[in-house]
DNA sequence: TGCGGATGCCGATCTTGACGTCCATGGGGT
DNA sequence: ACCCCATGGACGTCAAGATCGGCATCCGCA
């Protein structure tokens, strides 16, 4: 019977222009190696992790399955390398807006528009750590956490710098506000993504921003 | 190889008492439906949808496979029977907290306590929803969404209602909201949840309500 | 310049694991 | 006591992850 997941089936797929490096191109082992990973990457994106087949990603990379067993021992670690990158990235990024600052509104304005960025970034890594299929996996639902988690210590350590609020409790409202830019930016994406005539990015951002702003900044301020 | 996905194998299972009507006990359908929908959820929210057989669900209520097919077509029906109550329940008590009162604060703390309260219930059907790993199924993705889009709906009335905000930025405020209190909930409950001493759930949902309130609040009321 | 060996890749295959059905059986109704 | 039918253990099927024999390619050497 038909219970077939065949989803995103219909975008236009790559093959016709198999990136570098075709059918039974000799490469070099380093860049062999990231050409996987980039196939990879779009698959699962494309087709969440389940769906996606080892065979779809070989042929995406234009190589045979072998070779792709040459370069991870199986589905499990190349979805996870993938992820741990995904998941170092916006982490970074989000150390980076706070770090880039002293002003608290300006802090909100830039970790918000990581996020934001991070959704809208062409490749969409971004779903293999906001919308993984494979949760039961412990050492995804790590990586996946670790997002959240230290993203909302990084904020916490900031408000728990500005105001009396206990240490578990600034940690729950930063979660908040990861909360809050991560699920509205997803649907940003969804509703006005692809849209020149809806809300922009920048836009959006800062909209989010505001309320998020307008939520933090009435906390008391300790000395 | 070992790529057993035995996640949460080692909580006491209620094999040893498999609900009432154990092994071949007729019983009426309707009853016998419900017991299957009740066996099955708990080993989808246990597993999830990929790790979870059928022969496990089968297991669990206390009969045969074939019964199991005779009251559904497949796997997917079930996993989606119960996804769709699920979602129609949280999104219906949303519905009930925003009409319970007049008053806006108290709608955010009702509303905010839907979610904590939703995710915090025993038998852990939030996990169908926020946690589900088949959204590479168009079915499910669409009950999944629906439940932040109609909550947001809701909310984003609300809001247009009172302030003299765009219809479309109205809504994407509403989502922000909507993504702060489930996102921190269910961080809530993973750190908090069976542990007396952290922060309780009254606690916790009023501290992000504070947070959502502030936020909220200031948007200039129109007339 | 032509040939032999080695290297490494591709097509075909195997295995596993889980969904979705078939033959013996046992209890209930008349 | 006998027939009927729901039930359950056993099974087929299939998809997908993970591997093996041919073969083309490239390099070194006479």
């Amino acid at each position: 019977m038909g219970r077939v997941l065949d989803v995103t089936a219909g975008q236009p797929r790559a093959d016709a222009a198999p990136e570098v490096g075709g059918r039974g191109v000799r490469m070099p082992r380093r860049e062999r190696r990231e050409q996987l990973l980039e196939s990879a990457l779009g698959v699962f994106v494309a087709q969440g992790y389940h769906a996606a087949a080892m065979d779809d990603i070989a042929e995406r990379a234009g190589v045979s399955k072998p070779v792709l067993y040459q370069h991870f021992p199986g589905k499990l670690d190349l979805y996870l390398a993938l992820l741990e990158v995904a998941a170092d990235d916006v982490i970074a990024n989000c150390r980076d807006a706070l770090s880039s600052t002293q002003d608290n509104r300006t802090r909100v304005e830039a970790a918000m528009g990581v996020f934001y960025s991070y959704v809208a970034d062409a490749a969409g890594a971004f779903r293999l750590v906001f919308e993984s299929d494979l949760t039961s996996e412990p050492a995804v639902r790590a990586q996946v956490d670790r997002v959240t988690s230290e993203c909302a210590d990084l904020i916490a350590a900031v408000i728990a710098n500005d105001t009396d609020l206990p240490q578990a409790e600034a940690r729950l409202l930063a979660v908040s506000l990861v909360g809050m830019a991560q699920v509205s930016a997803r649907f940003w994406l969804v509703e006005h993504g692809d849209d020149e005539s809806g809300i922009g990015l920048e836009v959006a951002s800062a909209l989010v921003s505001g309320l998020a702003w307008r939520g933090i900044r009435g906390y008391p301020m300790h000395d």
